[in-house]
RNA sequence: GGGAGUUUAGCUCAGCUGGUUCAGAGCAUCUGCCUUACAAGCAGAGGGUCACUGGUUCGAACCCAGUAACUCCCA
């Protein structure tokens, strides 16, 4: 049987040589829920608190969510291990339009109109269908590993929740912030409601442009005299009522007070004068259709124009646009043109790219209507909510947001918060038959206002629209602690404000600011104070991940393919707070890898076996290890208390995988099947206990796993789990020790690199002698460097050895004698090329210390360190010289 | 059109107040290894005009100005 064969069998029999998350991350999962790990109540400790942004209770997880998350339940957790009373509050938002497009899209296949069943029996299949499809997400974050306080979990349309929004719209109603009137909106003609600005995605589309002839004045036809219009959009001259022209303008100087005639339908139209025209754009003429456009709107405002909408809600033509009537706007501008160039008003087409907004819910392009709809003012409450940020009691992570967040808040319009929509919170307002209406919470208390005001009613009715989702989730850090219901109960007071929020750049405005903005209106304070940005996750080539792209890998095979902990560790490794995040499957295999080294390192000291006997010959080794751990955790809290967690877990991994295991482990570890003393081996679990612990927040369920391991660690009581571990503090710091050690690898790593050179076999023994010039005590690290190198002897001398392979470590000579000849030529060739170097080195120092501005000019210290390396670089020098003397001699 | 950001090794990114031999890490690559925890591993190695051009400074990846490319936000 080969040595492979071998192996494999002895593998086999053995626990498994690769760690195993499934099992692992299911089991403990329920055992922290079991145990109430998660669960949070007001208690002496000092409260840490993340609301989680509601996902949409549409959705499915995927990789934005995934990297939110993750980062969440690291801080969560840390706080947890630091002695906070930590709670992470976890729900879902109704999301109007996303979710009512899906229930339509339900009802669509079953064979069932959404106007035929009316509003409540709607409601009832809204319902049915969240609570059947609801919950998925939150299922999702559970495989993650998310530590949210289930018990706690809400929804924008719970009962307190929707009750919050309702009495907040009184409350802004009678503060006289939010009104009611007639502006131009951005509709969906899909979704038939209207959208705020912030929920129209701009994109750049390949368009046409049409040249359109308007004949112009009484002999229209008959002398021929037109004048041409450039439009992307020739399926709206119906409902132009003016062609505007630049007063300044030469070329149509003659047109001034004339009329213009719409063609197909004949229509007369003034020709007007706005200096808005641009002359170099087009024709210079500009047909204007006050229904249909944002600027024509307002520019038929300064000139009094009639309105003439040819749209209905759907995006198809009404009766007014008098030709193609019932078609969609498309299909009528693809229809047009054949109809104006058979009537000879067609002049040309060019090709056009230009901006176009698009639904952001459901991508349908969005139509400028004018309509009725609710407003909320918004100067008001934006200013407090950015002095907040500017004073810095809101932290913005990473800072540069600052500035875009100033400049939105400053330029703040007002917020368009009705939605024609059933799925959501009814606006309280309500309508006598003459249309007067008022705004209460019940129909009793506006029946009441009508009688008040002397107003006559038979009946009223409610509004049919809804708020916008926001106006909701706006509310979500006061609603989640019933803030609005029990304004003082120990919740709300307890955990709010809350401390971290974990978002997207991309709602700072849409939800972050708005949140800002309702802490300060409804509780007189900041909702959180600090703001974590995350970054976009994109692919490998920089495109947003997304459904429609396909790009994006489901995030459960992930977990499935290289368990939840190995996807957080590589969500983690390049996500730098505010930077876009390239992912690429690699990071989370990287991440895989890790867990495995610390299983095998488990396994590694799970298999040692302890001789009372025996004494403790690795003192040096110990001490070593826990000053570097201590200055490793020196590292990781400054990361943290900076938010750089992907540095933190950079750091932790290079702890665990390198001085932990490469090193630390290896300077300890017995020969095979020999026994290990007491003191090292209980040293070491101490050690490992504190890496699992520093290790929990990046990967809990590997690291609670092997917390509960018997045969290392003892048995441990039901509620002594890794999870609420007291996370370890910073102790003592041997600087000497550390640098020392940095050189005892030095010389380790050079003796390794002379047997890979000279072909030497890792097995055979070598000695080790050492001149040093430094005064360090290396003999003091013999254990270490004869174990970790395999060397036989090591013993320091006095002067150079002949025969033996030499290198240096800072300004001390090694040697290793070798029975094989040593080439003297080669050596020397190395020793020429390293005193080239330093002499250079030497001669860069040299000029700065002797360059009479530096000297005035720098700091001290630096001038300090400058002679220093002065004096190093000599000493080294000398040893150089005096070895090449001695090859040559 | 306005604003912000980015540009450092093949890839993803660090590099803080300008000052160590400062040009770094991980991944990838190359070489040698089944060495009794781990081949999902170990040992070693190579790899960069710090986007470009100027300036400030005793000294610049870092500060300033300009240029280019890319990204995002707003109109």
């Amino acid at each position: 049987m080969n040595l492979q064969a071998k192996k494999l069998l002895l593998r086999a029999m053995s626990i498994s040589t690769k760690y195993q998350p499934k099992q692992a991350e299911d089991k403990w999962y329920s055992y922290w829920m079991e145990h109430g790990f998660f669960r949070s109540v007001p208690d002496e400790r000092e409260p840490y608190t993340i609301v989680i942004p509601p996902p949409n209770v549409t959705g499915v997880l995927h990789m934005g969510h995934m990297l939110n998350n993750t980062i969440q339940d690291v801080l969560i957790r840390r706080a947890r291990m630091k002695g906070k009373n930590a709670c992470w509050v976890p729900g879902t938002d109704h999301a109007s339009i996303a979710t009512e497009a899906k229930v339509v899209a339900m009802l669509k296949e079953r064979g069932i109109n959404k106007l035929d069943i009316g509003r409540e029996k709607f409601m009832e299949y809204a319902w049915e269908w969240r609570n059947k499809y609801g919950g998925i997400i939150l299922e999702q974050l559970k495989k993650l590993g998310a530590s949210c306080d289930w018990d706690r979990t809400r929804f924008t349309m719970d009962e307190d929740l929707s009750e919050a929004v309702i009495d907040t719209f009184i409350h802004l109603y009678k503060k006289g912030w939010i009104y009611r009137g007639v502006r131009m909106v951005n509709w969906d003609p899909q979704g038939k409601t209207a959208v705020s600005d912030e929920e129209v995605i701009r994109k750049e589309v390949n368009q046409k442009l049409y040249y359109i002839r308007y004949s112009v004045g009484a002999g229209r036809g008959a002398d021929g005299e037109f004048l041409t219009i450039a439009t992307t959009r020739p399926e709206t001259i119906m409902a132009d009522t003016a062609i505007c022209i630049n007063p300044n303008d030469e070329r149509y100087k003659h047109l001034h007070g004339k009329k213009a005639f719409i063609p197909l339908i004949e229509k007369e139209i003034p020709i007007i004068l706005d200096e808005y025209v641009d002359m170099e754009f087009g024709t210079g003429c500009l047909k204007v259709t006050p229904a249909h456009d944002l600027n024509d709107y307002e520019l038929g405002l300064r000139h009094h124009l009639p309105v003439v909408d040819i749209l209905n809600d759907d995006g198809t033509l009404n009766e007014k646009a008098q030709i193609l009537v019932g078609e969609d706007r498309f299909a009528a501008r693809k229809k047009i043109a054949p109809l104006l160039e058979s009537a000879g008003a067609l002049e040309k087409i060019e090709d056009y790219k230009s901006q176009i907004g698009f639904s952001e819910r459901t991508d349908a392009v969005i139509e400028p209507k004018l309509s009725m709809q609710w407003f909320c003012k918004m100067p008001e409450l934006a200013k407090p909510a950015l002095d907040y940020v500017i004073k810095g009691d809101i932290k913005l992570i990473p800072d540069k947001f600052i500035n875009t967040y100033r400049y939105w808040m400053e330029n703040v319009k007002d917020w368009c918060i009705s939605r024609q929509l059933w799925w959501g919170q009814r606006i309280p307002a309500w309508y006598n038959e003459k249309g007067q209406w008022v705004v209460a919470k019940t129909e009793a208390e506006a029946e009441e206002q009508f009688r008040v005001s002397g107003l006559e009613f038979s009946s009223l009715t409610q509004e049919e629209d809804v708020v916008d989702t926001w106006f909701s989730s706006w509310l979500w850090p006061i609603s989640v602690f019933d803030g609005f219901k029990d304004p003082n109960n120990a919740d709300i007071n307890y955990y709010y404000p809350t401390n971290d929020l974990v978002t997207a750049p991309e709602i700072l405005f849409f939800w972050v600011a708005r949140m800002i903005m309702a802490g300060h209106e409804f509780r007189g304070e900041i909702p959180f104070r600090n703001v974590y940005l995350t970054g976009i996750v994109r692919d490998k080539i920089g495109r947003k991940m997304s459904k429609s792209l396909g790009n994006s890998p489901d995030p459960l095979d992930l977990i499935e393919k290289y368990g939840a902990d190995g996807v957080r560790v590589g969500m983690l490794f390049s996500s730098p707070a505010g930077n876009d995040l390239m992912f690429d499957e690699k990071h989370c295999e990287q991440g895989r890898n890790f867990a495995n080294k610390v299983w095998n390192a488990f396994r590694l000291v799970k298999g040692w076996k302890v001789d009372e006997k025996l004494e403790n010959t690795n003192q040096v080794a110990i001490a070593w290890f826990e000053s570097r751990f201590n200055q490793a955790l020196t590292e990781i809290e400054s990361y943290f208390a900076q938010y750089r967690l992907s540095d933190a877990l950079i750091s932790t991994y290079k702890l665990v995988w390198d001085d932990f295991c490469a090193w630390y482990l290896e300077m300890i570890k017995p020969a095979y099947e020999h026994p290990i003393d007491r003191e090292t081996y209980d040293k070491t679990v101490v050690f490992f206990e504190n890496v699992l612990k520093l290790l929990h927040p990046f990967m809990p369920f590997i690291t609670e796993e092997l917390w509960h391991d018997e045969e290392v660690f003892g048995k441990r009581s039901g509620a002594d789990c890794c999870i609420v571990a007291k996370m370890p503090e910073i102790g003592q710091i041997d600087t000497q020790l550390l640098s020392e050690t940095e050189l005892v690898k030095e010389i380790v790593t050079k003796i390794r690199d002379i047997r890979q050179s000279k072909q030497i076999s890792p097995k055979e023994t070598l000695n080790l002698s050492v001149k040093a010039n430094s005064g360090i005590d290396y003999i003091g690290y013999k254990n270490i460097i004869t174990r970790l190198a395999n060397i036989g002897d090591f013993t320091a001398v006095k002067e150079k050895i002949a025969d033996a392979a030499a290198f240096m470590v800072s300004k001390d000579e090694f040697y290793v004698p070798l029975q094989l000849d040593i080439d003297p030529e080669a050596e020397k060739e190395k020793l020429l090329k390293e005193k080239e170097y330093l002499g250079g080195f030497l001669k860069s120092v040299e000029a700065k210390l002797n360059n009479e501005r530096f000297m005035q000019n720098a700091k001290p210290e630096i001038i300090e360190n400058e002679h220093k390396k002065k004096a190093d670089a000599e000493a080294k020098l000398k040893i150089i010289n005096e070895r090449l003397r001695g090859l040559a001699g």
